[in-house]
DNA sequence: TGATTTAACTAATATGATTAGTTATTATAC
DNA sequence: GTATAATAACTAATCATATTAGTTAAATCA
């Protein structure tokens, strides 16, 4: 069924992957990575659709690689270590993989469902840690919001060298975490 | 001195904002800008060093106006108030302006003096009010990155439609900023 | 062995950024 | 007033990327 059996998507996602690590999300073109699957660009074609269709199959392999890093971190832990685990591991995987990172939130469409569907996979990550804490429903979900605020918002001043150079970054990192915990613990207790 | 006194910087840059904030900040292209100004897109590079250039001053630009919103924002409050008054003012800022706030942040280089410049009046807004917390030094600093985090992240997902949409957003945000600020008073309570 | 499938190809078009060199308008000098 | 200098805007051309249409050819399967 297959003539000229050489490229597959995963090769191709694979590929692009690297690129986008090496060179930054923006140069992941299709010329680019035709070049380096030793192929023309226009077969990517019969791969992906277009480039919109590279970036939503890059997303959804970035936010399965992401995904799969985030829950390795939070094996064996609960509470407040599994949040700064989770925490700890979201921005190492951003600093490790910063093309990959991009990539989870620069989607064409971050409402296709597929791509939906699989950050929701990280949502409940975090959702399942918060139980622990008595946490559940929308209340759960302010917070899981103010975590993801908090880490994607680090990730990503970081990445762009937003954040000045003369100051520890893990200690920050380590204090934000740190304060809303002590927030979220002060809110639960005046609670009862 | 000037032939054609026709358009001028000002104009370039406050076209291309209109861009940015109607169409997004990836429509701002130098060929929908000329086509905008009525003049050829090489006609551009007599006011800016290209698309790198106008992206710069477009980030100069949106900063400035960003700084503006959030320091009326603190007149006349203090302490909490004045951190979730600029909280508030970051995030309605973003709503209403998606593409000068995604300026903000996409200069071709965030280390750029002017640019950098621009951006640590914000930071010296928000370490001004932490004084009144004793907070000063890198204690405060990495306070700060906090906030920012928080901030930034929040308006970036919410911005790219990253946050669900079951859930009022306006009370995320209130839940969050007063969650940090309360884990922030027990911190500065338990180090006394 | 022959038909079918389809990956990869070539050719062509569109859009955008950019450079080089030209034109022409305006302000200033005389 | 007229000449000159400065420069905004222009045309022409090139390059890179994305994309479409139509072709070629290799591998599978009947």
């Amino acid at each position: 069924m297959s003539p000229r059996t050489g490229i597959d998507l995963q090769m191709v996602i694979q590929t692009a992957a690297e690129i986008a690590d090496q060179e930054g999300f923006e140069a992941v073109t299709l010329s680019a990575l035709a070049y380096k699957l030793n192929i023309k660009s226009p077969s990517l074609y019969n791969h992906v659709k277009g480039l919109p269709g590279l970036r939503k199959q890059l997303a959804l392999y970035s936010i399965g690689e992401f995904y799969n890093t985030l829950s390795e971190a939070a094996i064996g832990r609960s509470n407040d270590e599994a949040i700064i685990a989770i925490g700890t591991a979201y921005i190492h995987f951003a600093r490790k993989h910063p093309g990959l990172y991009e990539a989870t939130f620069r989607a064409p469409d971050l409402m296709d469902p597929e791509v939906r569907t699989a950050g929701d996979r990280i949502i409940h990550l975090i959702l399942k840690i918060l139980q622990a804490y008595g946490l559940e429903g929308s209340a759960a979900l302010h917070i899981v919001r103010g975590f993801r605020s908090m880490f994607h918002g680090f990730a990503s001043l970081e990445q762009k060298g937003g954040l000045g150079m003369n100051l520890n970054r893990d200690e920050s990192l380590n204090i934000m975490i740190s304060t809303f915990l002590a927030g979220l613990h002060s809110r639960l207790n005046s609670a009862k």
